[in-house]
DNA sequence: AGCACGCCGACT
DNA sequence: GTCGGCGTGCTC
């Protein structure tokens, strides 16, 4: 009786071996429904053996092998096992972790129907008389008008048109007008003109074209609107010609529509699929399904879907791939950009890792040639120029409420001129603290190590990382003092006094509280775009991707913090930030300007970004990080634990750390307590180990993986970092 | 992760 | 005398 080896979603490190009379080679890769415990579970047929290790009265039977899709592909199986291996994550989570949700779930996929179907005209309906339909049934009216005009529309396009649109259609169906009848992916690839490339562009095309059918990783350095987009355009379309997918991944959700209508701009009848988790499930398991079936050609996601099937991948392409959401901070914790990059080896074919301001770690593989390296040095678009950028020095100008002389003064020049101005400070709510002046008592969160910041609005303080709020306080907890007040600069605050200074202006707030309503965002994008704000007041979120052709002025605030962090990663990220931020300013034809309020205006990242001079930078990093022997020139691995006490923590990880075998090649430190000690309620520490060689780290880490886990743990949950971005 | 088993404190 | 607390251990 053949045995087959499941992958299940337990956090054990070992596979379940069952009897299935029916299994045969092909399986492997099939889901499974089987017995586990006292109820049912379904998991993945990584092997089927004649034999087991476990005594075979102890094993139960397969109830039913699935049949319903096609079973995962053996490389992608491969890929799943690298990655519990190399991240000593349990195969059977990262199997089924790997899988929509659909797909998880005990029950068959109820398959809908894989070919889309789109309604279309019936003969009858293109020469049908519509005149009948009065004016104001507009929805009709517009769909005949959609109908005649593209000659299709899908269920859902119909939906996003209009509610009443299926209804609608419904009728047109019944009157014999229109039909539904399937689509199938185009059998020949339209598209559309791109515009013309600059030099650098066609010489980056003309180097990775020349290799398109090998594994090589190609650093794609080009300053924000050299067009790496385009780049990426002209190669997928090479792709396409060869009836291979392009895999497209994007650090966040956010970033996708944008660039899904521009990939769906050049190639109308390419079949793109998109996949992040703000997908429902049957979009999700369809995506996915289209990516397996080799149907989809371009796969746009973010992380996960560097997990997808793709049966025809020919290349992938990794945008801002110094971007911190590439890696996954919880559960299996990877880096989508280095597991694409070793997705790239296994199928040999190329990737690409695009950035403005690439990760220490790429640019350092580009320069010893483990990674060939490309570069966009100008402005794609015509007459664009680098915007220029400004330190104003807050130690001698003046200051009013956090906005100094010279940065209010060009936001009155930018609105007289009537473009827009963006102030770009990382810190949402009023202000970062709660202060008594009397004691110099500050509210802390109970919760975590980390201060309250003030919502004034809502007469609230809250924790930006537990989600812990309460009612902001009369008096001072600690010595009864009324004279308690809000220090610092939060984008309320600063929304407050650009209200105060131009009353006139229509300013907008932009960040995680003010976008969280539903298409918060889109409506926003919308309101910046057809020209309604004229003062931007934001976070992050406003740093990435999007163009703002009106914008003329970036008001930077407060970035001096990161500049003497501990984390040894902070100047690089603020650097890549501020360089995206500042990119926002003067595109088209509109001149920018950036100013940066700093009390350190001679600080080597604020001269490097003045110049727009990424390399000065990246080389001065590089050299401290390898007299301090951090990484690119160590490779790390963070041994995390958390229990309700820090010694239960720090009891832990000493015992791990006695484990360890002393050796020059591979160095152990002692615990620590993490950044933030405390976290939703529970004490963290940690221990760092790293060496200067991977391979010996690995080879550290799986020997030493195995005797944690039999190391008693007296409630304390702990985890293996490889590669840790966060301390 | 679930879910059992198992051994010690306050209650109808 | 039980109900139930969560510590420990197993799941093919």
């Amino acid at each position: 009786m053949p045995i087959i080896r499941v992958a299940l979603d337990v956090p054990v490190a070992t596979l379940f071996d069952y009897f299935a009379s029916d299994a045969t080679a092909q399986d492997v890769g099939a889901r499974v429904q089987v017995p586990f415990g006292r109820k049912l579970m379904t998991g993945v047929i990584m092997e089927v053996s004649a034999s087991s290790s476990v005594s075979l009265d102890k094993l139960k039977s397969a109830t039913h092998i699935f049949h319903d899709v096609p079973p995962l592909p053996t490389a992608l199986l491969d890929l799943l096992k690298f990655c519990s291996n190399y991240y000593h994550h349990p195969l059977g989570e990262v199997v089924m972790n790997a899988l929509p949700g659909r797909l998880r779930s005990i029950k068959p996929l109820v398959q809908k129907s894989t070919t889309t179907l789109q309604f279309r005209f019936t003969d009858a309906g293109r020469t049908a008389d519509t005149s009948s339909i009065p004016a104001r049934n507009i929805v009709q009216n517009r769909l005949l008008a959609r109908l005649r005009d593209s000659g299709a529309i899908s269920r859902e396009e119909a939906k996003q048109f209009s509610p009443h649109a299926p209804k609608a259609l419904q009728k047109f169906v019944t009157l014999g007008w229109v039909k539904e009848v399937p689509v199938y992916p185009a059998s020949f690839t339209k598209t559309v003109s791109g515009p013309t490339l600059n030099i650098e562009q066609e010489n980056a095309i003309t180097a990775i074209a020349a290799e398109i059918g090998e594994f090589n990783a190609w650093l794609l350095h080009g300053i924000t609107g050299s067009g790496k987009t385009e780049v990426y355009l002209q190669l997928i379309t090479l792709l396409l010609l060869q009836g291979r997918q392009t895999l497209v991944l994007v650090p966040e959700i956010n970033l996708t529509p944008q660039l899904e209508a521009v990939f769906r701009a050049r190639f109308p009848t390419t079949l793109l699929v998109c996949l992040h988790s703000k997908l429902n499930a049957s979009e999700r398991v369809n995506g996915w399904l289209q990516a397996q079936q080799g149907e989809a050609k371009i796969i746009l996601g973010t992380r996960l879907a560097v997990f997808a099937p793709l049966p025809r991948l020919g290349l992938i392409i990794v945008d801002e791939e110094q971007d911190g959401s590439f890696k996954q901070q919880d559960g299996l914790r990877y880096s989508a950009r280095d597991v694409a990059i070793f997705r790239a080896k296994q199928a040999n074919v190329p990737v690409i890792l695009g950035s403005a301001t690439p990760s220490l770690e790429s640019y350092y593989n580009a320069i010893n040639g483990r990674y060939r390296m490309l570069r966009l040095t100008s402005r794609a678009v015509k007459n664009a120029v680098l915007p220029t950028i400004h330190c104003v020095d807050t130690r001698i100008a003046k200051n009013s409420d956090g906005l100094s002389k010279p940065l209010v003064m060009a936001l009155k020049k930018c609105l007289a001129r009537n473009q827009q101005s963006l102030i770009f400070l990382n810190r949402r709510g009023y202000a970062p603290v709660l202060l008594c002046k009397s004691c110099s008592w500050t509210a802390t969160c109970h919760r975590c190590t980390s201060r309250l910041v003030v919502h004034l609005r809502e007469k609230q303080l809250r924790c930006h990382h537990c989600g812990h709020q309460e009612h902001f306080p009369s008096a001072c907890p600690m010595c009864g003092d009324q004279d308690i007040a809000p220090f610092g600069h939060g984008t309320q605050r600063v929304e407050a006094t650009l209200t105060e200074c131009f009353p006139n202006a229509r300013i907008l707030r932009i960040d995680r509280d003010s976008t969280r309503l539903k298409d918060g965002w889109q409506r926003m994008l919308k309101d910046i775009y057809e020209r309604r704000v004229d003062i931007l007041v934001g976070t992050q979120i406003l740093a990435k991707g999007h163009d703002f052709p009106n914008l003329s002025l970036v008001g930077i605030l407060n970035s001096d913090a990161s500049l003497f962090s501990t984390d040894f990663r902070a100047a690089e990220r603020l650097f890549a930030q501020l360089m995206q931020v500042a990119g926002r300013a003067g595109r088209s034809d509109i001149a920018g300007e950036v100013l940066i309020q700093t009390e350190f205006p001679n600080h080597p990242l604020y001269h490097a970004l003045r110049r727009h001079d990424y390399d000065t930078l990246a080389q001065m990093l590089l050299t401290e990080r390898k007299m301090a022997g951090f990484p690119p020139f160590v490779y790390q691995a963070l041994l995390r634990a958390e229990a309700p006490q820090i010694s239960d923590a720090l009891d832990f990880l000493a015992n791990a750390a006695a484990m360890t075998e002393s050796s020059r090649e591979v160095e152990v430190f002692d615990p620590v307590p993490a950044q933030m000690a405390r976290l939703k309620g529970l004490e963290r520490a940690h221990l760092l180990v790293q060496s200067s060689s991977r391979k010996r780290l690995r080879e550290f880490l799986a020997a030493w993986h195995i005797k944690l886990v039999t190391l008693p743990v007296r409630k304390v949950r702990w985890t293996l970092d490889v590669d840790p971005q966060e301390f």
